[in-house]
DNA sequence: ACGTCTCTTCAAGAAAATTTGAACGAACTG
DNA sequence: CAGTTCGTTCAAATTTTCTTGAAGAGACGT
């Protein structure tokens, strides 16, 4: 990946004395992005856009991070989706300009609302639907394997439990609210304590 | 993936009825993990071993989740680095025994601790550094283009509050204490109002 | 000390994802 | 209404990641 190593090449030697600063956080935003789930690309083209003073054309976000049009297409498409970037037009100009969105917190906000949270729906439902089955199965079974049964009862409840109070804890942050992980600690083991081994 | 699909086959058809449950349960703690960063298996292996009463041997585990040995290797050994699972043995027996850690809780702060905090700590750095040799540029730059270069560095710094503050956040829910995410908000765009849409 | 049983490591193969160039289509200009 | 200029989409190609079977290392019982 010759993303901050392929600067000084290229258009001549023109390049400004700041790019590389630029490519730098740009890069370190692209990481944070791709960890946090994101094509690499999309941290590293909204920081160029944020960092830019005026809109720019994909031509340029292309020509800075040298990337194909298409690979600026797509990520920019996504981000736009995600509404990190806005595209806006200029009077005599044809192509697109591209803006980037400022505020970080609304970001964050849309992404967790959009994305965390429903995921953490989807496991709640999903632990709930097992705890369901594991009702329907119990009176079907064996009294030996009945022990077994109400042990994975109560974990499940557990977990039921933690994804309920995880949803919780993100819609309050979603709403910018005051956050007490401690929420998540009780839940944890209050009675069995059967690992104690090592 | 035929994860949930393939529980009928195998050993005969004497898979206990709850297995279903705990298969699907398994299975969404999975893609919660695979989500988070981490080998999907992890989180249906630590699943499987927090339901079960007792602890298990990689053959059980291979059985359950109808994986290879080295695929349970793998990833059991990624989950005893992270502590969320403990190897234990049995008197007679030669075979490792797992067990799952169960507080949830200790397994999240941790994560946070060690992995997260960490990639926001290099991120800060990163654009610090960014800031650094923008200083560094800016009294060698035309003066139209100096006008550019403080717009850079007013992001930028803004940038690297974002993510000291960041860093102080995760930090504080690590320590278990109580998160305020209207710091993250405050930072934003106190001046520049450009984007009140949605 | 040898053979056996386990777990781990490794390299080859498979699967998934990213990337790219080209084709398509829309929008403007003359 | 042609001729351009852009932007997007698509499928092939590449890269990366995951999976697997086999070989290797360690430990135990005889």
């Amino acid at each position: 990946m010759p993303s901050v190593a392929a600067k000084q090449e290229e258009s001549s030697n023109s390049e400004p004395l700041w790019r590389e600063a630029e490519l730098h956080a740009a890069d370190a935003m692209g990481r944070l992005m791709e960890f946090w789930g994101f094509r690499r690309h999309m941290g590293r083209i909204w920081t160029i856009l944020y960092l830019s003073p005026e809109a720019m054309t994909t031509a340029a976000l292309a020509e800075t991070l040298q990337l194909s049009s298409s690979a600026v297409s797509l990520s920019l498409g996504e981000l736009v989706r995600w509404g990190a970037v806005r595209k806006t037009w200029r009077p005599g100009e044809r192509k697109d300009f591209y803006a980037a969105e400022t505020s970080v917190w609304k970001l964050l906000r849309r992404v967790y609302e959009r994305r965390e949270l429903n995921l953490i729906r989807e496991a709640a439902e999903t632990f709930a639907d097992a705890q369901r089955r594991l009702e329907e199965a119990r009176p079907r079974v064996t009294p030996n394997e009945r022990r077994r049964v109400d042990h994975m009862r109560k974990r499940l409840s557990r977990l039921s439990a933690l994804t309920k109070t995880g949803e919780r804890l993100v819609g309050l942050l979603v709403a910018g609210r005051m956050i007490d992980p401690g929420a998540l600690r009780e839940i944890d083991d209050p009675q069995f304590d059967e690992g104690r081994d090592s």
